[in-house]
DNA sequence: GTCCATGTTCTTTA
DNA sequence: CTAAAGAACATGGA
C-alpha cells in the first residue's frame, strides 16, 4: 500500500480536506481540515500503520524549502485499514465510492481517499510523536532475541502471542498462520516452551513469509487493494489459511481449522506437531 | 434467517 | 499480576 501510495503523495501540499458523516479519526473530533496547507514529506509504514509525515507547518505554507531545518518538527498522520479499510489515489471525477469516509484534495490535482465499509479502520493524529507507540519490534528487521524475550514471558498460545502487537508489530491473523506452518510449529504451543532454534526458525519463518506477501502484493481475501485499486497476488500462495479441509501441500494431510483466541487459525496436524516433538 | 470475516480494545472472569 | 474469554464496534458476502 505504501509503495504505491508514495509516488503520488509524497511532496504534494493539502489543499482540501472532506470528511463524512462518521467520525474516523482520533482523537475524536480532531479537524483535519487543519492541515490544509501542510506538505506531505514521506509516507513510512510501522507495523500495520500508515504514516504520512507532514512538513513543519510554517515552512510548508508558501515556496518554502522542502525540508525543514534540523530539528524541526514533523507531524504525523496515520491511517490504519483495519480490516476492510482502503486509501485510493483518485482524480475529483472519479465516482465516490460508497463508505468513503476521507478525501484529501492534493495540489496536484489528485486525491487521496480513505474508504472503509466496517469502519474498524480510521485516521490518527500523532503530532510530533513518532506514531510508533505500543508496538514491538518490526518483523522484517528484528532480531531473534527480539522475539524470544517476550514470547518466554508468556505461557500464552503461540498464536496469541504473535497476534499481540506489542509482543511483534504486524502480524495478523494470516501471516500469523501462514508462517507458523512455514516454521512448522504448532500454534497452540505455549509461548514460553519454544527452544532457542525454534525461535530461530520462527523469526526467519515470519520474515520468508512477509517478504513473500509483500512482493506477490498482499492477500485480497475480499476488500485490499493497492492505492490504485490492485489486488494482491498472495492468497493464492496461501498454504493453510482458508484451505479448511484441503490436502496440505506439502503432506496432503487435511488442513484442520481450530479457534485460539477467538480467531479462526488453520493448522496442518501432521507437519505442525511442535507440541510433541521430542527432537525441541 | 445463519455464520463468518484481513483488527483493536474494553470488560468480565478466573 | 497474568491471562483467558467474550463482547463490542459495523457491514457485507456466502
Amino acid at each position: 500500500m505504501v509503495r504505491t501510495l508514495r509516488p503520488g503523495v509524497v511532496g504534494a501540499g493539502i489543499v482540501a480536506v472532506r470528511t463524512g458523516e462518521h467520525d474516523v479519526v482520533r482523537p475524536a473530533g480532531f479537524g483535519l481540515n487543519t492541515l490544509v496547507g501542510r506538505r506531505v514529506a514521506a509516507v513510512e509504514r510501522r507495523a500495520k500503520r500508515i504514516l504520512l509525515r507532514l512538513e513543519p507547518e510554517e515552512l510548508a505554507a508558501g515556496p518554502a524549502p522542502r525540508v525543514g531545518p534540523p530539528g524541526a518538527p514533523v507531524d504525523t498522520l496515520g491511517v490504519h485499514l483495519g480490516m476492510t479499510g482502503q486509501l485510493r489515489l483518485a482524480t475529483p471525477g472519479d465516482e465516490l465510492a460508497k463508505h468513503t469516509h476521507v478525501v484529501l484534495s492534493l495540489c496536484t490535482g489528485r486525491e487521496v481517499r480513505f474508504i472503509d465499509a466496517r469502519r474498524f479502520g480510521g485516521l490518527r493524529w500523532f503530532g510530533p510523536a513518532a506514531g510508533d507507540d505500543g508496538l514491538g519490534p518490526e518483523p522484517l528487521t528484528m532480531r531473534p532475541g527480539q522475539l524470544a524475550a517476550p514470547l518466554a514471558r508468556t505461557r500464552r498460545a503461540l498464536k496469541t502471542a504473535l497476534l499481540d502487537q506489542q509482543v511483534v508489530a504486524g502480524l495478523g491473523n494470516i501471516y500469523v498462520d501462514e508462517a507458523l506452518f512455514a516454521a512448522r510449529i504448532h500454534p497452540l504451543t505455549p509461548a514460553n516452551t519454544l527452544s532457542r532454534a525454534q525461535i530461530g526458525g520462527l523469526s526467519r519463518a515470519i520474515k520468508t513469509t512477509l517478504a513473500a506477501a509483500i512482493a506477490a502484493g498482499g492477500s485480497t481475501l475480499r476488500d485490499y487493494v493497492d492505492a490504485a485499486g490492485r489486488a494482491g497476488g498472495f492468497q493464492d500462495c496461501h498454504k493453510v489459511y482458508g484451505r479448511t479441509g484441503e490436502p496440505c501441500r506439502r503432506c496432503r494431510t487435511r488442513i484442520e481449522r481450530l479457534v485460539i483466541g477467538g480467531r479462526s487459525t488453520h493448522v496442518c496436524p501432521q507437519c505442525q506437531r511442535s507440541r510433541d516433538d521430542p527432537h525441541r
